[in-house]
RNA sequence: GGUCUCGUGGCCGAGUGGCUAGGCAGAGGUCUGCAAAACCUUCUACAGCGGUUCGAAUCCGCUCGAGACCUCCA
């Protein structure tokens, strides 16, 4: 592979060289969303972050196994003993079997989701689904003295397990700091230490999701499901495990806790992390309450918008940061990341309308490979966008005969785009038109051409009205140098 | 309170010692019957103070400010 990638490894706080354990495979595991709720611009992060990975590693020839799961059991609202069951609450709340909850809010984060152009993963397995790896799981780790029973409920063993482990390895906590630190929260009696966690929860009377087990009818704790599934369809240990940086503790620890105690072994090699969407400097998030859902930023429909942005606003909005950056949320960035989009995609389009001279200015290679060194620099995306940026100038300079380009490096930067703006980075032009709609087609020539009859006429009432009450309409004209052309208001 | 991260021009955001990304907005210009679009040019920053260095946005120290995690959160 020509291609050596260099990843930012959470685990080492460095950036590595990426080298597969058995390529040209490669496993990646990436939490997926609890599915009570509509997704939100926090969940877009994560997944347009690991869709790139996963587009990328695949452009440059590995086979990538992408696994993403959806949590729709065991994510309790709090960690008290009578903690909610996330699912279960809405569930009740509404009315609804648990597994409708499930099922409704899925396929609307599958709707996001393909709105996004994020590429569906190689599997998506259920918690709900793996009950029998996650009690076999729990068992390895009791049969391995690191986890103890207590009324039916299975708790992991912390402080044992840190006794010849690691627990902090990764969120970088020191487990005394835990031990005088961890706030003291009710209904806790039954663990041995408040930092202790569950790996199997005694459901009460009332508790709708449960399944038996050796040690009472009940749920798997939240962080178990990962282990269990990464394990099940990567091996023990696979390449990389992503997620949001607001996972690592406790979550991605006690992850590996869980595999450590099981198996000997850590889950992943590669640990990554997607900071954080800010909005007014602030995280975005549920508890917050200051989060704009998915599908109110399609649509404009919230007090924070000014208008509606599309999906691949919001995709080239999240490319426009790097992933272990925080990204602050504004209706100026995000009405810059349209218009910069619009142009990016104009300058596309027009490649193959370029006329080609005996050589070319601009060292079109050159882009190329900064293209490539900036995606295998840590996924770097917005050096990529730069540099696609400077493609722009180069197009629109030789469109306008202020350049010239040779044969060749049209094609060359045909490629290009066609490589990082399709392919990589995954931006998808919405066609604002039906689909070879040749009814309005022929019509707009015929408007276009009456018009033009009148502005040869000199009879620029009758043009102006036309371009008027057509932008009335939403249709705007442009009239440039090779004739009339017309699109839909955005 | 503990652990950690960050502070870049009007806004968003790259950049880990010299070559000072990019987008949007603003200004000037080209084109055009006019407009829009497009293009060209342009404004040009690194929170503050001190230190290391021939040289710092980039390294070190202090001050101020913001945020994350420690409890569910992408």
């Amino acid at each position: 592979m020509e291609n050596n990638v260099i990843v930012y490894n959470t685990l080492s706080r460095n950036k590595e060289e990426f080298k597969p354990i058995n390529p040209p495979f490669v496993g990646l595991y990436v939490c997926g969303p609890t599915v009570y709720g509509d997704a939100h611009l926090g969940h877009a992060r994560p997944a347009i972050t690991f869709d790139l990975v996963y587009r990328y590693l695949q452009h440059i020839g590995y086979k990538v196994r992408y696994v993403r799961n959806i949590t729709d059991v065991g994510h309790l609202e709090n960690d008290a003993d009578e903690g909610e069951d996330k699912i279960g609450k809405k569930a009740k709340l509404e009315e609804l079997e648990p597994m409708e909850v499930v099922h409704y809010y899925t396929r609307r984060y599958h709707h996001d989701m393909e709105a996004l152009n994020v590429l569906s993963p190689s599997i998506e397995p259920h918690a709900s689904g793996h009950i029998i790896e996650q009690i076999q799981l729990i068992q390895e780790i009791l049969d391995n003295g690191y986890a103890y029973i207590r009324n039916g409920s299975v708790y992991f063993d912390v402080l044992k397990y840190n006794k010849k482990y690691n627990y902090g390895k990764l969120s970088g906590r020191v487990i005394e700091d835990l031990i005088s630190n961890t706030r003291t929260l009710e209904g806790q009696e039954e663990k041995e230490n408040s930092f202790d966690f569950a790996l199997w929860k005694k459901a009460q009377p009332e508790h709708i999701m449960r399944w038996p087990s050796p040690w009472s009818d009940g749920f798997p704790g939240w962080h178990l499901e990962c282990s269990a599934m990464s394990a099940r369809y990567l091996g023990n240990t696979f390449d990389i495990h992503g997620g949001g940086m607001d996972l690592m503790f406790p979550h991605h620890e006690s992850e590996i806790a869980q595999s450590v105690a099981a198996h000997k072994q850590e889950p992943a090699k590669v640990w990554m992390h997607n900071n954080m969407i800010t909005i007014n400097g602030q995280k975005m998030g549920k508890s917050l309450g200051n989060f704009i859902t998915l599908e109110q930023l399609f649509s404009g429909d919230h007090l924070a918008l000014d208008k509606a942005y599309s999906p691949m606003t919001i995709r080239f909005f999240i490319l426009q940061a790097h992933y272990r950056s925080t990204l602050d949320f504004s209706n100026e960035a995000l009405l810059a990341a349209e218009k910069g989009l619009d142009r990016l995609f104009k300058a596309h389009a027009l490649i193959s309308l370029l006329k080609p001279g005996n050589k070319s200015n601009s060292d079109i290679s050159r882009l190329e490979k900064n293209c490539y060194d900036a995606m295998n620099d840590d996924f770097n995306s917005p050096i990529v966008i730069a540099n696609l940026f400077e493609g722009v100038r180069i197009i629109n300079s030789v469109h306008n005969n202020l350049e010239s380009i040779s044969v060749e490096d049209i094609a060359l930067l045909k490629n290009i785009f066609d490589t990082f703006v399709v392919q990589v980075l995954g931006l998808k032009e919405e066609s604002v038109t039906p689909e070879g709609d040749n009814k309005i087609d022929g019509l707009m020539e015929l408007i276009i051409d009456l018009r033009k009859n009148a502005r040869t006429n000199k009879d620029f009432a009758t043009s102006d009205k036309i371009r008027n009450e057509l932008a009335d309409l939403g249709i705007v004209l442009k009239d440039t140098r090779d004739g009339t052309s017309w699109e839909l208001e955005k």
